[in-house]
This record gives structure tokens, C-alpha cells and sequence, in this order.
RNA sequence: GGAGGGGUUCCCGAGCGGCCAAAGGGAGCAGACUGUAAAUCUGCCGGCGGAGCCUACGGAGGUUCGAAUCCUCCCCCCUCCA
């Protein structure tokens, strides 16, 4: 078993968590936040950006790795890691928000999801059994379990439904891991509803993963429901485990969810903005396409490190976009990957250093004053 | 000199008596994006605080209850023929 959770330090004043995950590809220092690489590529990226940007772990997807090319072939090119030239841990989601996101293109049934597939149309059936051992195929270092990434609204009753199927497929998943060196999360899902989120809790873990993830957030419900489960379900979870905040987020979600204990986080924000234009600082959101970057001879972050702000100006950054040059993307795709990865780095040095609950309230802070903008 | 075609809102370009401040693009301006069907999507885009009014379809007249649309003259542009 070549997975391990090492917890290294609890902060004194919030349940902020400092610590180290072992896997057959690397060390990761939590909390930490994972790039999203859906298609077995951070868009824009090349994997020695990433590695610039410090990233440590990224995200694969079982659903679109399936469909193309396929996940056979990627086991025959030696697997996720060699195939994408990643030599790093990689997650890989089960496919369980696609069940949730190709809401029009899919059919939920007691064994699996009925797919048919956004390329050409074809129908696949995903179970829980296929999910893992499409990951496994993939090598990915850590596997999610198949679960339904419960829409928002839904009623208490479609609510628990879908918690026990996601339950139901845990079990299923877990029985159908086969690599010990393959870590395997399971995932708590429950909606809105506070009772079912404990109870998810209760039958989840039993079941024995080596993490814990929590999902079915971010999915359109006001953000104060998102931080009441944060908040009531994180400590709920096995201290000695990685707990993982699905989809999340915005760095302020981020510090609010470490507070509360989060270890992992993946989202697309950093990279999807990046290539729509909108760029983060410490102090405020840049939406790159405005006039008023026209004639800018600045950085996009004086403060930032990144190729980007190192070597290019806004108003560079401004004409490339507006010029619908591949080149935007990727200057800032580095930047906003490498603010997400600072952001952290600044949140493990404070937990480390005892001043977490101190660095968080600066951040958000001047976060706040975004709006003066 | 002769024959034909054309001048529309920032640009291209439809409209060819009322439903036209004028289709559709583009440009411009702004917004959204949370386990990626996303280099995507949305809104605004003549002026004046709105119902409304004013200014607008090369220019000047005219016909008509009503004109970007019909008529007359003028000014430009393009193609072909001499």
C-alpha cells in the first residue's frame, strides 16, 4: 500500500489542518489544491508549467478519459501518468459529476448511469464496478468512488434517494478495488439537508476508503448552505483521513473550508477563467478585456512570481486577448494557476507557523475591498 | 461621351410605402463562470430620466395621412462600352 496520510499539525484557534499525502508518484503537503485536467491535460498547460506553477497533484476524469481515447489504450501507453507526461499523483474523478453536469444526456438506474456520450452520441452504461476499474486502467493514484452528484434544488426525498445510491455505489466501488496501490475516496453527498449529510457520514465511512470527499457542493445552492455543511460535516469526518471539498472553489471558499478542516481542493475557477479573462490578484479580480487595461504597462500582480507577471504587461496581456491569441490562455492560465498554488503555499507556511486564523482574515480582507473596484 | 449598378446607423450588409431607431454579422462596452459538453455564454450598443420626444438611411426639393423605401434635380463611387 503505497498511499499514506500523514497529519502533521492541527491549528491552535480553527481546525485548519497541516499535512503530507504519500503516493506511488510523489508527496503532496495539504492542504493543497488540484488543477483540473479533465481530459488528461490542464487546458493550456504543459506539464513543466504546472510544475513552475507549483502544482502538486492534478485532476484526471473517468467519464472523458472513457469515452477518448479510451482507457484500455491508455493502460496499453503505460498508463494516465506516462500517457499525459505527468510524472506526478493525479486524482481522477469517477465520473459522478458528469452524471450531475450531462444531466439531459444521461439515465440513472439502480446498478450505474446510462450515457450517451456528448461526442457522438453513443450509449454507455457506467457502473460503479466499471468506474474503478476504469480508474484503475488510468493508474490514477487517487480514485473516487461512483457516486450522484445530488442537483440543486432537490427535495428531501429525491435527496435521500440519491444518497443511497451513492452509498449503495460505494460499497460497490470499494469491493471492486483491486490495485492496493491505488487509494480509494469515498464521498459524502446529501444535498442541503443537514440530516442526510450526517447520516451519508455514517454509512460512508464504515465502509473504509482512505479519504473522504464532499460532494454535491457548489452545484448552485447559496454559498452560505455550502459553508453550514463545510462547517457541520468536515469535523465529522476521520480525523486521521484526507478530507476533500469537491469542486471548490473561489479562494475565499478555500480558506473558509481549510478553517473548517479541508485538506484537498479542486475546481476549475483558476483555469476556466484564465481562458475567459479573468484574472486573480491578491486585491483584486482583473477582467482583462477592459479598456482600461489598454495602456497598462503594469503586471497583472506586482506581488506575483508567475512567467507571466514576470515578463508581461497588462496591456500585452489585454491586446492578445482581445485578439483571441492562443497565447492569453496560456499566460493566463500560468498566472491564475500559479495564484491558486501561492495561496496555498501562504496557508500551509501560516498553519505551520501558527498565524492561520491571522493570515486568513488579511486575505479576506482584501478580498472585501474587490469592491471598491 | 454612352450603358448599367450603387451610396443605409462606427464598419460590412439586409430592408425597398406604415409592424423601421432600421435584420444579420463585425467592432466596441460590460457581465457571468465552483469534482470542465466551456478559447464558452449573456447583456448593452443614435440622443434625451421612461409612456414619449428629438436626430437619422449621400444632398436638396416633391408625392403621400405616412418615405430608408415612390418622383425630380444634384453630388459622389463602381463596372462595361467608346
Amino acid at each position: 500500500m503505497s498511499f499514506a496520510f500523514e497529519l502533521l499539525k492541527t491549528d491552535s484557534t480553527t481546525s485548519a489542518r497541516l499535512g503530507r499525502i504519500s503516493t506511488l508518484h510523489g508527496i503532496v503537503n495539504t492542504p493543497v489544491f488540484m488543477p483540473v485536467g479533465t481530459q488528461g491535460t490542464v487546458k493550456a498547460l504543459r506539464p513543466e508549467d504546472l510544475r513552475h506553477c507549483g502544482a502538486q497533484m492534478i485532476l484526471g476524469n473517468t467519464y472523458h478519459l472513457y469515452l477518448r481515447p479510451g482507457h484500455e489504450l491508455i493502460r496499453t501507453l503505460g498508463g494516465l501518468h506516462t500517457f499525459m507526461n505527468w510524472p506526478g499523483p493525479v486524482l481522477t474523478d469517477s465520473g459522478g459529476f458528469q452524471v450531475y453536469s450531462l444531466g439531459a444526456l444521461r439515465k440513472i438506474m439502480p446498478d450505474g448511469v446510462m450515457f450517451q456520450s456528448h461526442i457522438d452520441g453513443s450509449r454507455h452504461f457506467l457502473t460503479p464496478q466499471k468506474a474503478v476499474g476504469i480508474q484503475e486502467a488510468l493508474g490514477s493514484d487517487i480514485m473516487m468512488c461512483l457516486d450522484e452528484c445530488t442537483p440543486y434544488p432537490a427535495t428531501e426525498k429525491q435527496t435521500a434517494d440519491s444518497l443511497a445510491l451513492t452509498v449503495k455505489w460505494a460499497r460497490s466501488c470499494r469491493e471492486a478495488k483491486t490495485n492496493p496501490d491505488q487509494a480509494l475516496f469515498g464521498i459524502v453527498q446529501g444535498g442541503t439537508y443537514m440530516d442526510l449529510r450526517r447520516q451519508a457520514v455514517e454509512q460512508i465511512v464504515p465502509i473504509g476508503f482512505d479519504g473522504y470527499a464532499l460532494g454535491g457542493v457548489s452545484v448552485g445552492e447559496p454559498k452560505k448552505i455550502m459553508y453550514a455543511i463545510t462547517e457541520e460535516i468536515s469535523p465529522l469526518l476521520p480525523r486521521e483521513k484526507p478530507r476533500y471539498l469537491m469542486g471548490v472553489g473561489t479562494p475565499e471558499d478555500i480558506i473558509y473550508a481549510v478553517s473548517r478542516g479541508v485538506d484537498m481542493f479542486d475546481c476549475v475557477i483558476p483555469t476556466r477563467s484564465a481562458r475567459h479573462g479573468l484574472l486573480f490578484t491578491n486585491t483584486q479580480k482583473i477582467v482583462i478585456k477592459n479598456a482600461r487595461w489598454r495602456e497598462d504597462s503594469n503586471p497583472i500582480d506586482e506581488t506575483c512570481d508567475c512567467y507571466t507577471c514576470r515578463n508581461y504587461s497588462r496591456a500585452y496581456l489585454r491586446h492578445l486577448y482581445v485578439a483571441g491569441e492562443i497565447l492569453a490562455m496560456i499566460l493566463n492560465t500560468i498566472h491564475n494557476i500559479r495564484h491558486y498554488m501561492r495561496l496555498m503555499e501562504n496557508i500551509r507556511a501560516s498553519i505551520q507557523e501558527n498565524r492561520f486564523e491571522e493570515f486568513a482574515k488579511g486575505v479576506l480582507d482584501s478580498k472585501a475591498n474587490e469592491n471598491n473596484f
